[in-house]
DNA sequence: GGAAGTAGTTACCCATAAGTGCGTAGGTAT
DNA sequence: ATACCTACGCACTTATGGGTAACTACTTCC
């Protein structure tokens, strides 16, 4: 056939756009924000322990213990990415044992902020989002109607 | 032994702390947002097909060709989830072969206001991350020193 | 002398997101 | 008559992020 499938354009396609999604800045953005413990470590280190409060350093160990729950490895990874990125800085001081700080670079407090309009907007959309959702799901229950073709019932 | 170790003691913190995560709003918006063409279905819709412009309705098939490369389950899963959370709203009319349109409800609108803040972020310190980025590889290239402890080099 | 704390690293496993391929119902164009 | 359009749904496979376990090297405490 001259033309090719609709499945062969679209790999073509997904081809170049995946190498603008790469060099995309905001879909950068959110794939270093979306992992598990990126925000988490940003907030301990931006609003305190007590995600209240001033930026402050901290150490590796006081950031395990507030992040309860995460493994070192996860906790190495996260801080090595962010501090490549340059939004947090490490300082290690030749103590009696090792000790090392992290601490946001203006960079990371700008972030920070910003990530903190998010999470306003979840805060005060959360009870709508959940009323939509509430009711979407009780419709899609009482109204098993499928939406395209396809009801295959019994493949045989 | 009467003290658990290190890693049952953050065995169950992580109980909890993912129940904490499971109902923080911030990280289910994140979640949600995270989605691989959320955020570009959200622009599509609420800047139009070039990201410049006014919101407008968009039908499915146009959606696909928009967004090029995503495949057709991708984009009803998408679509899917930001209908039941509100965000859009799908309205099928019953034309010669059926026609869906898709359109940012209000509360979509807000999100993708609040979205376009972060990628506001992104591009105007997109330098600056690659800059610092750039330089931490650098460093690392050239002073190989590993962080802890740990160099297996030969494990017999 | 063994445990625990300091700050990590490496190898491996698994659950989930994303992608592939095929099906559908009714109508139209060739 | 057959192929394709509309807008999807389902089953299967793959890639990747996150989690587990075990290790390092040094010191102090019991």
């Amino acid at each position: 056939m001259a033309t090719r499938t609709a499945a062969q354009r679209r790999a073509e396609a997904r081809a170049e756009y995946n190498a603008f999604l790469a060099a995309c800045p905001s879909q950068q953005l959110l794939a270093r924000v979306s992992g598990k413990w990126v925000t988490l470590v940003l907030s301990a280190l931006g609003s305190g322990p007590d995600c209240d409060g001033d930026p402050r350093p901290m150490r590796y160990s006081e950031l395990g213990r507030v992040l309860a729950g995460v493994s070192p490895k996860m906790l190495s990874q996260t801080l090595r990415s962010l501090e490549r990125d340059g939004l947090i800085s490490r300082t290690a001081t030749a103590t009696v044992p090792v000790t090392v700080t992290y601490e946001l670079t203006d960079l990371g407090l700008s972030l920070h902020q910003t990530v903190r309009q998010l999470k306003r907007w979840s805060e005060t959309h959360q009870d709508e989002v959940a009323a939509h959702r509430a009711a979407f799901d009780a419709a899609r229950g009482e109204d098993p109607v499928p939406r395209g073709g396809a009801q295959p019932e019994a493949v045989p």
